[in-house]
DNA sequence: TATTAAATGATAGTAATACTATTATAAATA
DNA sequence: TATTTATAATAGTATTACTATCATTTAATA
């Protein structure tokens, strides 16, 4: 037996559901692909609707504009990152393992999963290290946060912050660290890959050394506090 | 006496430099206020050569691209950094006490130093909170970084990495551990004004709290190794 | 089965963006 | 005075980021 979840998305990141038609899935599944091999900047609709066959207009019908369509995309991932969080750390008793779990799922490549056809969560992955903040670098972070565009990802954070003040009740900076582990495990494995000189990390570019700093980073802070 | 210290910019971010002419200057001075008031996405040279009453062309004749200019500019601001930081650490013997301090000027509001007339650093290091991070989060990372175009940020981060290794040689992660704070003292200022859940600090936006974190997140990690 | 609605395809068009090129003029310097 | 240098003025192109219209296919429903 095959399951197929479906993850309910903000209504106002898009302007018909891409999950409820075939084209709407062919361009998740395509936008992924183009916007890994091109990057954001040089993605556009047009070239999206080329790669699809299909038209620009075919596109919008679907998102106002690609900036909504990265949205989507990075809070696709954050929604579907906290269920493998949440899959794989339930009935983990101890938070400090929990925790631990947590940062290597964070820092490690994600394999596609299958489960979700229409979209490749490895490449998916690839581009939330390197175009997710522009999700949120904007003029209109407020606005877009009004609508509350990015709950998914301070879902995360929120869920990875608990366990850590379930380590360490008395740690004064839970959320600071939560979000910064979530950006740094995408950071460092960024520097890692393109500006090395950033990291300590060797040249065999092993998620593995980003797993250790990540947990000599927080087990540290927490087990002093 | 006043004395005027001039950064000397890698060539290959401008066709030609705009600290040798009046209109250059003026490019600097009006990107670095227009960029903060429109955002970059929204940002032209269109609008910039309006609000400085020249053309287009006027602006291309300095820099090839947008890209370019933002290259420039945050190349500037972590150049002007360094600078501000290796002379207000100058004769401290301490590590500790040097870092500590580093890590106040790099979460620190700047307040425009006037020494350089024509860029106005406390906007400057309010647009490279909010978009410093595009100007490497691009598909030409390689090639840009093969032109030295971060190398004021590497050597910020090298520096800093050094202190952070006089404060505990024994520590493994020098250097991702100084783009971390570099990195942090800005986005836990974006998230504490933007996405303020994703951090602890109070709706007084204090500074001071960031700081706060950042020394316990340093400085635990450096005492127990 | 016929009717109708929903989704898509095909085409066209517009305003703004991101440039390049050319030519004229003013100012600085040799 | 001749000449280089910087800038202004104007024009033009290809691409981007959309919006609008209408025909056609597919699917749902009466």
């Amino acid at each position: 037996m095959k399951l197929q979840l479906q993850m309910k998305m903000n209504e106002a990141l898009y302007l018909r559901n891409p999950e409820s038609s075939e084209l709407g899935k062919s361009i998740l599944k395509h936008s992924v692909q183009l916007i890994y091999k091109a990057g954001f900047e040089a993605f556009t609709f047009k070239k999206l609707a080329e790669e699809i066959g299909t038209t620009e207009a075919g596109i919008y019908r679907y998102f106002e504009n690609k900036h909504k369509l990265l949205v989507y995309l990075t809070a696709w991932y954050w929604g579907w990152l906290e269920f493998q969080i949440s899959f794989q750390t339930n009935n983990i008793e101890d938070p400090v393992v929990k925790l631990k779990r947590i940062i290597m799922l964070l820092a490690s490549a994600v394999e596609d999963d299958q489960q979700t056809n229409h979209i490749d969560e490895s490449l998916l992955h690839q581009i939330v290290i390197a175009e997710g903040s522009k999700a949120y670098l904007t003029k209109q972070v407020g606005e877009d946060n009004k609508q509350h565009f990015f709950k998914p990802y301070k879902e995360l954070c929120a869920v990875i912050s608990r366990v850590i003040s379930e380590c360490s009740p008395s740690y004064k900076y839970p959320k600071s660290l939560a979000s910064t582990i979530v950006e740094m495990a995408h950071f460092q494995t960024f520097f890692m890959n393109n500006l090395p000189s950033l990291t300590d990390f060797s040249t065999k570019k092993e998620e593995s050394e980003i797993i250790s700093f990540l947990n000599d980073l927080v087990f540290t802070s927490l087990m002093k506090s």
